[in-house]
RNA sequence: GUGAGCGUAGCUCAGCUGGUUAGAGCACUGGACUGUGGAUCCAGUUGUCGGGGGUUCGAAUCCCCUCGCUCACCCCA
């Protein structure tokens, strides 16, 4: 047997309500803040992922990459802030409009080794806003994050948020925790060791119980941030107050590429395991420059949708949304399927469900059928009824059941849709 | 990329330190109930014991390799 491939999986029909219920939530949401959704391309030169990373991050190895019949280095999308920035700049955006919003939602592609809340396909659901460089924006995208999770029920988030400052005072706070790590070199795990190489600003987050001890002590980005970094920093702080937003600040929390400036944030579900970020996002007011634009802020945030529906069913909530048929008819012999055909053709014609016998099995057998799909309405068609130009309408619920006339059908149907 | 745990029927699992024909429950199918589901009872079907190799008179069981699943590390755009 064929299997799908390693980290990517089927969604069956009962979890396709579920994607398409929090797909239809979030854009509905997004679309009341003024975001408009936008679908850029599966795939993509892979330069554009190498570049918005950094060439020599390890990023690069985690990507789907290959060649097309050309010989041009594709990639299968990692994430979708890259693509947005490279299809803002492609048509010009800037100049046409001064702020750019834009939702999206797909599927993004990372060869990674799948554990909980990780697969080598995941779909996101993000938004991207273009344009503005006030901090009254991170607070109306954090407030809209938020307002997603209150919206699909996640009780348990807990927002955090951090500064890791910009070209100006990043450096300079880089250079400290440096200086202060290498007296400490010997107290770190090897792989802070390695990460003092590459990534200095990861040590932050390490999980080690001995590099924690040595992190404590470190010096904080809050005391090294330039003026400019720390006002904004202190107003988004104020306006999350002032909507009455729960935040907590990490001084740990950090993100791994350059681009990233000011106010980044994420969203946590406790109930998960190792992978507990549900929502993350920021502001990169250097990203566009880096892809050969103009100088334009920027700030956006993406959600991982397996992530969330895996924090929903931790915590027990029940996801609505399901297609199910309204009506099974049941048949018995020919007179009573070619019945059962015109009465689900006149039902469907008033755009409701219904699933109708195909099999010639006995009256027992659909009943048990209709009532594991889960069906509460059985029509049952047999000889006598055709007679009568009649029809037996079952409630499985509560076993009972009443013989309606066919002409008189569309009355009784009001009752059930309710 | 590293590590740990696990792969036996459609599902959940049992199968003791190697021993003959590999089991249970659930599910499924049929019947008791010739046209009324969920309950009960009876009967029946179900297996490359993940795959390959090795040790052995004999392997689901022990060893090696491999594939897959799960979780964690790593990474986390």
């Amino acid at each position: 047997m064929i299997r799908s491939p390693r980290g990517v999986e089927d969604i069956l029909p009962s979890q396709v309500s579920q994607y398409q219920w929090i797909e239809k939530e979030a854009s509905s949401l997004f679309s009341l803040y003024g975001y408009e959704e936008v679908r850029t391309p599966i795939f993509e030169r892979a330069e554009l992922f190498l570049r918005s990373l950094g060439e020599e991050t390890d990023a690069g190895k985690q990507m789907y990459i290959f060649q097309d019949k050309k010989g041009r280095r594709l990639a299968l999308r990692p994430e979708a802030t890259a693509p947005v920035v490279r299809a803002y700049l492609q048509h010009n955006l800037y100049g046409k409009t001064r702020e750019w919003r834009v939702y999206y939602l797909g599927s993004m592609f990372r060869y990674e080794r799948p554990q909980a809340g990780r697969y080598r396909e995941f779909r996101q659901i993000g938004i991207e806003a273009i344009g503005e460089g006030s901090p009254y924006l991170d607070v109306e995208i954090i407030e809209m994050a938020h307002q997603f999770f209150k919206r699909v029920g996640l009780d348990k988030v807990e927002l955090q948020l951090n500064s890791i400052g910009c070209r100006k005072c990043r450096p300079f706070y880089e250079e400290k925790l440096k200086e202060y790590l290498k007296k400490n070199m010997d107290r770190l795990c090897p792989t802070c060791q390695r990460r003092y190489q590459y990534n200095v600003l990861r040590v932050l987050d390490c999980k080690n119980e001995n590099c924690q001890l040595v992190i404590r002590e470190a010096p904080w980005i809050g005391e090294y941030l330039c003026e400019d970094c720390s006002s904004h920093f202190q107003s988004v702080k104020e306006g999350l107050k002032a909507l009455g937003i729960k935040f907590q600040i990490n001084p740990h929390l950090v993100r791994g590429l350059d681009y990233y400036t000011r106010t980044i944030f994420e969203i946590i579900s406790p109930v998960l395991g190792a992978q507990n970020a549900i929502c993350s996002g920021g502001r990169y007011d250097d990203l566009i420059e880096e892809l050969g634009g103009p100088s334009v802020p920027a700030m956006g945030f993406a959600m991982g949708v397996e992530r969330v529906l895996l924090a929903l069913r931790e915590e027990k909530k029940g996801i609505p949304y399901k297609r199910l048929p309204l009506i099974y008819i049941a048949t018995l012999g020919r007179e009573g399927w070619r019945a059962g055909y015109e009465l689900a053709n006149l039902l469907r014609l008033k755009e409701i469900r219904v699933q109708l016998n195909t099999s010639k099995r006995k009256l027992s057998s659909q009943l048990s059928f209709a009532a594991k799909r889960g069906i509460r309405w059985v029509m049952i068609l047999g000889e006598e009824e055709v007679k009568k130009r009649r029809v037996i309408l079952r409630d499985m619920n509560s076993g009972t059941q009443k013989e309606l006339e066919w002409e008189k059908l569309e009355e009784n149907i009001e009752e059930i849709k309710s």
